[in-house]
DNA sequence: CCGCAAATTTGCGCCAAAGCAACGTTTTGA
DNA sequence: TCAAAACGTTGCTTTGGCGCAAATTTGCGG
């Protein structure tokens, strides 16, 4: 049997980014950087748009989804206070390759290429945080697309609930509470099911005392049945 | 209608991390490096391996592959000649998330991480390639991640091929030849369906000309056709 | 507090594709 | 050169979960 892969992600935060960095960095970083307040359901940036900047999320929650010629939406990732997002775009072809919707009020800094690329060249460190950051992106998602391939819908959700229990969680009396206001097909899109599915499996869930929902505020009221749920071969 | 999605990625190749090095440094950078010849079959590397480093393949080809605790395989990507492979685990948590196995007899190069760290410190351009090639490659998984959710088996293989041709396609008089040598198991792992999927839908193809397939070398006769399967709503 | 719009639940039919089994073909290595 | 193993094909059966429609609940603006 195979060495199981590691739980990973840990939070990948915009302190991850500037790691190491001294007082006179960070007041480089920040003079040069432009606030936005963004209002629930505003889109930040959308998918195939050309002027690239680095972004952080202050305070709020946004999300990150691909929308398909024929309409399809996928949800690459929900994005919490402190973590960095469109970052890839500077380093590709300057375009993002995804929306960016904010899903309650939400404060946003960001940084021109050019800023953030000055500082990668005056402090190497900046850039290796940057690779690290990416890598863990790119082994959640390998991860994720494994799991798209091999695992059933049910399975998947589960595990979209672990992962967002560890990114946004809040240990509450009931459990764990996930921050973010999730709707059912927000739930479907980052697992890769869709809105009825993800529906009646949560019903289903809340029936068996697993999860308990109440507006929109997920909880995790069983962790290991529900990693027994995700896990079950 | 959203925008669609950049074609991308275009050959990730180790000249992309030294772009713009000089002479002398990619002096230091072939002084540093290990050489290893690997015969067909035989893996390079294992996931959750710890010694982790950094692969370029010189001359032949590797699969990159995880295995769930299952049993069930995905392919997350075929490495070609002149390609990076393995990094991502130095700058994560140093263990190696995937199998890495030669599909032919290959060479293969590769650094330490002090190496390479000390590299990316005195030449900060080589972190800004090293995170353009991952950004690449993060694009192209969340890429995949959307055709897996959202796609037919018959569509997911028809990008898979498109994706093969362009990564390690020759032109023919016959079309274009994908030169990595694989068999049903490999296109049906990197497309997330079964063996028995993937035999019928290329079988089919053949038949239709779409495809021709000799030796496990197989020819993409009509790529518009094939583009035409992959896209149709 | 009301009424409308949006979100969610649930029953039901259906199909793409997985799983299985049996058989044909190619490759390998001794 | 030959046999065994690996690989590929194909018919049949089964099923997870998608898609639709209709009923119900929740949330929001005024």
């Amino acid at each position: 049997m195979p060495t199981e892969l590691s739980a990973s992600p840990q939070s990948l935060s915009s302190a991850d980014l500037f790691a190491g960095a001294s007082a006179s960095t960070l007041k480089i970083a920040a003079a040069s950087a432009r606030w936005r307040r963004v209002p629930n359901g505003k889109r930040i940036f959308r998918q195939g748009d050309e002027d690239a900047r680095a972004h952080v999320v202050v305070a709020g929650g946004v999300r990150i989804s691909q929308t398909g010629s024929d309409g399809a939406q996928v949800v690459m990732r929900f994005i919490c206070a402190g973590e960095m997002f469109g970052t890839v775009a500077l380093f590709t072809d300057r375009k993002y390759p995804a929306d960016a919707t904010a899903i309650v009020d939400t404060i946003e800094a960001s940084w021109r290429e050019a800023d953030l690329l000055d500082l990668m060249t005056r402090f190497p460190q900046i850039a290796i945080n940057a690779i690290r950051i990416v890598g863990w992106r790119l082994q959640e998602m390998q991860n994720r697309a494994r799991e798209l391939a091999t695992r059933s819908a049910e399975q998947r959700i589960a595990q979209a609930l672990i992962r967002l229990g560890q990114q946004s969680g809040r240990s509450t009396p009931a459990g764990t509470t996930i921050l973010l206001p999730l709707r059912r097909k927000d739930i479907a899109d980052i697992s890769g099911t869709t809105l009825f599915t993800a529906s009646r499996i949560l019903t289903g869930w809340a029936r068996a005392g697993l999860v308990t929902d109440q507006r929109r505020r997920l909880t995790i009221a069983d962790h290991a049945g529900l990693q027994q749920v995700a896990e079950q071969s």
